[in-house]
RNA sequence: GCCCAUAUAGCUCAGUCGGUAGAGCACUUCCUUGGUAAGGAAGAGGUCAUCGGUUCGAUUCCGAUUAUGGGCUCCA
């Protein structure tokens, strides 16, 4: 006599056990159609799940988050179904649910082709139209490697064995179809209606490069035509905004075959780089920082006797001359040591911190590179501080107040924080480790910080914090970091002078805040479209002359525009007023400044945004007073 | 690095079932001096990524190389 506990709180009794589908037709006709999904006590059911006791129950319908993922599972196995029924010799994988829909894994010897999933997708829909039951049976672990081995299943048999034995294993079963799955499903094929395949792509067996290269086929699924359409939008929208697209358009820079993963940066787009340069830079000051500058190439054993050689050979530049082997350096913190240790350090001269944007080449994997987003050459706002062991916590805690503080400046409201933790191979006693963890942990503390704690994520020198931010289109992006690390000073002979006349070694904390200037760069061109706060914008306006007879004026106003601090150009071009205003619209500039025969003889200009507001007309100086301080970088007030 | 795809004019792209290529925009010149998102005409511009193979003939087919793009974390 099973007394189900709906949502709401009202009960129904029931004589005899019952499903989750025969509940949900009690309440509803409609809810019985749109149930997916049971929630029984907390854990995600079948619809033809058996209440034989008294138990909590919510029916998931399309409009629960879970209702959405049950959805995109069971649109990964009619993936599978589809291919399984195309290419019979496809051996299924894995199938999981991610960010925005699903894919799903197949071992295929001759490989799938972009043709083959227009085939498959329209498969899948017959599939749907034919409305197939799911259904679900269990199974004993030796059945059922025995079932898949016979199928000629190898990976998911290989799964099955990596489970624990006790384990009960749920098969799902559409037509012709079986396929081994947690679940829970969708009552039958008829419930997936709103699905696109996008990509193809080759991942790895488990993620491991040793392993065979397997098929993926990444898709999405949503609860309606407008969701998905909408979702079709934003991947659109992200395209639009696409960095590397605009970088051309704005003629920001290029990227060449003969420099890959390296930046060609053209005139606007150095201005935008040392906007932002200018920006921290004075911030450092400010801060009690010292500006430094090291080689960019050093001799081998330095980088020997930093660990560099031993961990990471393969991701460095060299170079030889005169019989003598040099590293291109990938970070900056042995050459700072290297500064540090000029001269007896006492420490009253700690906490140092030496602060370089300094050329940083690493060689990474052909396939990884991505735009300015990942590159082989890029600039850190880079620094390190060295100080004593009870100095990290308000070495700390000052970093994430500036770190805040630079974010909000570039609009960024919204920052992930993760605090990493002791990695199994490490080095450092456990007294430091404990000291130096509940330093960064008290440092989060005192900011009232929410973060996401990753034991054992910690680099094998220290514990460490990472900062991200999200954009306005939800995307996250790593930026920010700072790590402790004992190691380095002591390999490269860094000591001090400690209060009590003893030597002593200094800790050494790495710290960025922006991260990579050109991968930084990249993000807020995404971010703002192109259209960059008027501060970072390579040209803040444009003066546009109406006719050629003008030309003298427009000129004129260009130089005062200058000398008032904007970065100014003009437009004498033989062209119609809506001509230009098109093309500097297009080109993000923030203000266009009009010149015609009205102006001339009133002496002002007329002003125009590139939003398309037109402000009217004014004399130079009110437009200069009208931005105010937005001209200049947000730091310019201090340092 | 590995898998798949792509590489044609400065940009965005079409095209050639193998017979040395085309559009729009941009560029140059001329006409037009026009008031808030594209005025008109003419012209110039490409070893079809690179190297090899097949072929009477390759930009096109095949192979390699390079670069670019999507992936290679989200665990039945």
């Amino acid at each position: 006599m099973p007394v189900i506990t709906l949502p709401d709180g009202s009960r129904r009794e029931y004589e005899n056990a019952v499903t989750v589908a025969q509940v949900a037709a009690d309440i509803g006709a409609g809810l019985a159609r749109s149930a997916l999904a049971g929630r029984v006590d907390d854990r995600l059911v079948d619809t033809s799940f058996v209440l034989d006791h008294d138990a909590r129950l919510a029916i998931v319908t399309d409009r629960d988050p879970e209702g959405l993922e049950v959805l995109r599972h069971s649109t990964a196995h009619l993936l599978a179904h589809a291919v399984k029924t195309l290419y019979p010799a496809a051996q299924v994988t894995i199938g999981p649910v991610i960010n925005d829909g699903f894919y799903y894994d197949f071992a295929y010897e001759p490989g799938l082709s972009p043709d083959d999933l227009k085939r498959i997708e329209d498969r899948m829909r017959e599939l749907a139209r034919r409305d197939i039951p799911v259904e679900r049976q269990t199974m004993d672990r030796a059945r059922a490697i025995g079932f898949f081995e016979e199928l000629g299943e190898a990976y998911k048999a290989e799964i099955i064995r990596d489970l624990p034995a006790t384990e009960t294993l749920s098969l799902y079963r559409q037509g012709d179809f079986v396929d081994l799955c947690r679940g829970p499903h969708v009552p039958s094929t008829g419930r997936l209606k709103h699905f696109k395949l996008m990509t193809l792509a080759g991942a790895y067996w488990r993620g491991d490069s040793r392993n065979p290269m397997l098929q993926r086929v990444y898709g999405t699924a949503f609860a309606s035509r407008e969701a998905l359409e909408e979702h079709i939008r934003r991947l659109e929208e992200a395209e639009r905004r696409d960095h590397r697209r605009i970088g051309r358009a704005l003629d920001l820079f290029h990227i060449q075959e003969e420099a890959p993963g390296m930046i060609f940066w053209h005139d606007r787009g150095l201005r935008v780089y040392q906007a932002i340069e200018q920006y921290i830079r004075r911030f450092l000051r400010a801060h009690g920082y010292q500006e430094v500058r090291t080689p960019l190439i050093m001799d081998k054993s330095l980088w020997e006797r930093s660990g560099h050689w031993d961990k990471f050979a393969d991701g460095m530049f060299t170079t030889s001359s005169e019989k003598r082997e040099y590293a291109v350096k990938p970070m900056n913190c042995p050459g700072h040591v290297q500064i540090f240790n000029q001269g007896l350090k006492s420490y009253r001269d700690l906490p140092l911190r030496l602060a370089e944007f300094g050329s940083c080449h690493r060689n990474e994997p052909s396939g990884t590179l991505h735009g300015l987003l990942r590159l082989r050459n890029f600039v850190q706002d880079d620094a390190h501080i060295f100080c004593a062991e009870a100095d990290i916590q308000s070495e700390v805690s000052a970093f994430i107040d500036l770190l805040y503080r630079v974010y909000a400046d570039f609009g960024f409201r919204e920052v992930l924080v993760k605090l990493s933790t002791r990695p199994d191979k490490r080095v450092g006693s456990e007294a430091l480790w404990d000291k130096a963890e509940a330093a960064l942990t008290q440092a989060l503390a005192h900011k009232g910080l929410a973060y996401d704690l990753q034991p054992g994520e910690g680099a094998f020198y220290g514990p460490k914090i990472e900062f991200a931010l999200k954009d306005s289109l939800g995307r996250v992006w790593q930026c920010g970091t700072i790590q402790v690390d004992f190691a380095m000073p002591e390999r490269l002979g860094a000591s001090f002078i400690a209060a009590d006349g003893k030597k002593a070694i200094p800790v050494m904390l790495h710290r960025a805040i922006l991260g990579s200037l050109e991968r930084f760069i990249g993000i807020l061109i995404e971010e703002h479209a192109g259209a960059l706060p008027l501060w970072l914008a390579p040209v803040q306006v444009v003066v546009l002359g109406i006719a050629d007879r003008h030309a003298e004026r427009v000129q004129n106003v260009e130089k005062e525009l200058r000398a008032a601090g904007w970065r100014a150009e003009s437009d004498l071009r033989n062209e119609k007023i809506g001509f230009k205003i098109r093309e500097h619209t297009m080109q993000k500039v923030p203000y266009l400044v009009v010149v015609g025969d009205r102006e001339v003889d009133e002496g002002t200009v007329s002003v125009r945004t590139r939003e398309g507001v037109d402000l009217g007309g004014m004399v130079v100086g009110a437009l200069t007073a009208l931005v105010g301080a937005g001209l200049a970088n947000p730091g310019s007030g201090e340092g």
